[in-house]
DNA sequence: CGGCATCCTCTTTGATACTG
DNA sequence: CAGTATCAAAGAGGATGCCG
């Protein structure tokens, strides 16, 4: 990208991470951690492969991204964030945050990866009975599988399938986020083809929280 | 832009504001309020002219600005920001903060405007002291003059001159936003060529604060 | 397979000139 | 003041090929 040649923060923030792709690579890199280069294109359906390749150096080149040659196990280059760029993460909240008044509208022909839920429940959830033992909830959607798993307080969301889960959802995109962000409740989403099994009250214990307003007007 | 056709909040915000220019046309309308055509122009050194009438367009389609045929003593167009458009502020936030680590690097050739320091001062200014009287320090630096003014706990920032300062800051943009963000001391911005008149030890009532970490781990 | 590079077409940008 | 019109250059997207 051209630089906007603009003596500020946020000219100077999309100068480096601005251009098309970039903020849902590091999107990726955050939600799953370090990612092969197939992970990637992976998690980013629509992108062409020459382009994955020339933003992942443009990141590397703004120190965002670093690449790993990963130990035999795995024998391939890992892609991974640095401190920079996981630093990033408040950005990417606050634009899911915002875009999230957009996803009630369908996501017919839209792509959908399980992952992609972690945001919503990073923003959205809080566990209110952290001295409560641990507790999982398995997300099946479409052909992925995810795990949200809450201990100690603490908030985890994992790819694949779960152990023993004491909650297992199962339903479209639409729908499993809708009961996740309380947009719709347990009955609304059984009325929209939600399955589970397990004790769906469970969800309770992670309602939303909201947050202080901002305290400095800009422009008054 | 295309939509990335993902079913995720950051990809759908970005298929609202992702364009080039759009998010600097939000900060511009979230720095100034509502702006005639040419103030946005202005705030936007670099852009042409075709692309902003069509930034403003596209803005409007997504509900993020509005136009209004302001009142004889203006007689012009007046764009301004929706309520879903200032919703967009901790994104701008968040980039500007996460940008202001390229601040440093030397902003030769770079345009500057002063209303773009309200962003730091937003971000990292807090009043220790609400219960002292109002203060307000004017800053002047290449051709543009602007105020902050601090009373009852609130800061604001003001285009022009102003009327009494308490203190009055001049010197290149570089200088002015270390001194405003506390990584240059006094002392330093001067040998730097900061000029000031009044009590520069009033900036000590502005220390910067910290924010506490995130609580939900992304990828674990 | 994993990680790209090349080639091609189509769209978007940026610069400039011009207008109601 | 608030744009539209025009055009060259850059970038995006898609297909395919290459190399360990």
């Amino acid at each position: 990208m051209r630089s906007y040649g603009q003596y500020c923060g946020v000219a100077r923030a999309l100068d480096a991470v601005g251009d098309r792709w970039n903020l849902l690579i590091v999107r990726e890199l955050l939600l799953r951690g370090p990612c092969r280069y197939t992970d990637l294109q992976h998690g980013l359906p629509g992108i062409a492969t020459n382009l994955l390749a020339e933003r992942l150096r443009d990141l590397e080149a703004v120190g965002v991204v670093s690449r790993q040659a990963a130990p035999p196990p795995v024998a391939t280059t890992l892609f991974e964030l640095t401190e920079s760029g996981r630093e990033l993460e408040p950005v990417l909240r606050a634009l899911g945050r915002w875009g999230s008044r957009f996803m009630g509208e369908s996501p017919e022909g839209d792509a959908f990866r399980v992952h992609w839920l972690a945001f919503p429940v990073a923003e959205y959830w809080v566990d209110n009975d952290p001295e409560a033992g641990p507790l999982s909830i398995a997300v099946h959607t479409g052909e992925e599988a995810a795990v949200i798993e809450a201990s100690g307080g603490q908030l985890d969301v994992r790819l694949g399938p779960a152990q023993s889960p004491d909650l297992v959802l199962s339903g479209d995109p639409q729908t499993i986020l809708g009961l996740l962000v309380g947009r719709l409740s347990p009955a609304e989403a059984r009325r929209r083809g939600l399955r589970s099994h397990g004790d769906i009250g469970l969800l309770r214990r992670f309602r939303p929280e909201h947050r202080p307003p901002a305290s400095v007007r800009l422009a008054p």
